[in-house]
DNA sequence: CTGTATTCCTACTGTTTTAATAAGTATAGC
DNA sequence: GCTATACTTATTAAAACAGTAGGAATACAG
C-alpha cells in the first residue's frame, strides 16, 4: 500500500526519540543527523505530532522533544492518523452509485476496519524491540 | 485508505458487465450511461482490464465487452493489481534505515499481506450478490 | 541584557500523480 | 461504403506530495 514519506519519517523520528532520549530531550538536529532526514522537513512533521499529543516540546536553548507517554502506550494508529488522515479513512469516491455502495460494504469498509484495528495493536515499543533484536543479530565490535 | 477513481470505476464497470451481459456484449456507451462515468474515461480503463485478461473485447459494430470467466473466478485482487499496482505493493521509501526496516517488518509487510489475502478472497460475484440483496430490500414498484 | 540554540509558523516552489478530455485510427457488421 | 464500436496516443488541468526558505518566538547562559 502507498504510504507517504511524511508518515514514514514521522514514525522514524518517534522511534529515534524513544531510543535516544535518556531522561532528556532530543533535538531536530540530532534526529536529522542520525536518520538522514532534512531538518527543515522534520520541523514540519514534529509540530503535528505535538498537536496530536504524541510528543511534548521544550522551547529555547537546550530544548527538544520527548514522548508524552511510554512507548508502549503510543500506537501506530495514533501516529498515522496524526500525519495523514486518508490512510485509515474512508475511500469511496462515487456517490449515488449502488454498485459503489456494494463495493464499499464488501471491500473498503472491511479493509479499513482491519487496518484501524491492526495499527491500533502495534506500538512504538514493538518497533524499538524489533530494532534491538536486529541489532543483536548484527553485534557491534569494540576494539 | 486512499483508492483511486480509476480502481473504483474499473470495479463498477466489471460489476455492470457482469449484471448486464445476457449472452451478449456490453458497450462502453451502455456502462457510461448506466453508471454515470465518462465514456472517454472508460475507454482508458477497460483496455487495461482486457490486457489483464479479465475481460474480452469484440471489435466493430455490435462489439463490446464480456468477462473472460465466471464472476466467481474474478477476484478483486486481480482487478486492483491490473489498474493500480501500488495499492497492494510494497511501501517503504527510505533506504539504508534500520528503523524503516523494522517498521516494514512490524507494520507494512503485515498490512500488505493482509490486503492481498483479503482482496484475493472477494470476487465480482460477491459484489453482484450484495447488490441483489440490497435491491431486494428496496423493491421496485410497478404500476 | 545580549547572544545563541532551539522550536514554531507560514508561505513558497518544483515535481509527480491523478483525472479526465481530445482526436484520430482500426475493425467489422450491415 | 456507412456506421458503430473498440483501440491508441497525446494533451491538459488540477491536486497532492516532498521538500525548502525565511523569519518569529522562546528560553537559557553568561
Amino acid at each position: 500500500m502507498r504510504i507517504s514519506s511524511k508518515v514514514e519519517c514521522g514514525i522514524i523520528s518517534l522511534v529515534d526519540i524513544c531510543i535516544y532520549s535518556n531522561n532528556s530531550v532530543v533535538t531536530v538536529i540530532n534526529i536529522s543527523a542520525r536518520q538522514n532526514i532534512s531538518a527543515k522537513y522534520l520541523e514540519q512533521i514534529l509540530p503535528q505530532l505535538r498537536q496530536a499529543d504524541i510528543i511534548r516540546s521544550v522551547k529555547g536553548s537546550h530544548g527538544g522533544y520527548v514522548l508524552t507517554r511510554p512507548a508502549e502506550k503510543i500506537t501506530l494508529r495514533d501516529v498515522i492518523d496524526a500525519l495523514d488522515s486518508t490512510v485509515l479513512g474512508e475511500c469511496s469516491i462515487r456517490e449515488d452509485s449502488q454498485i459503489a455502495d456494494a463495493i464499499s460494504e464488501c471491500l473498503w469498509s472491511k479493509m479499513t476496519a482491519y487496518l484501524q484495528d491492526f495499527t491500533d495493536s502495534v506500538t512504538l515499543r514493538d518497533i524499538a524491540d524489533k530494532l534491538a533484536d536486529t541489532a543483536a543479530d548484527q553485534p557491534m565490535y569494540y576494539i
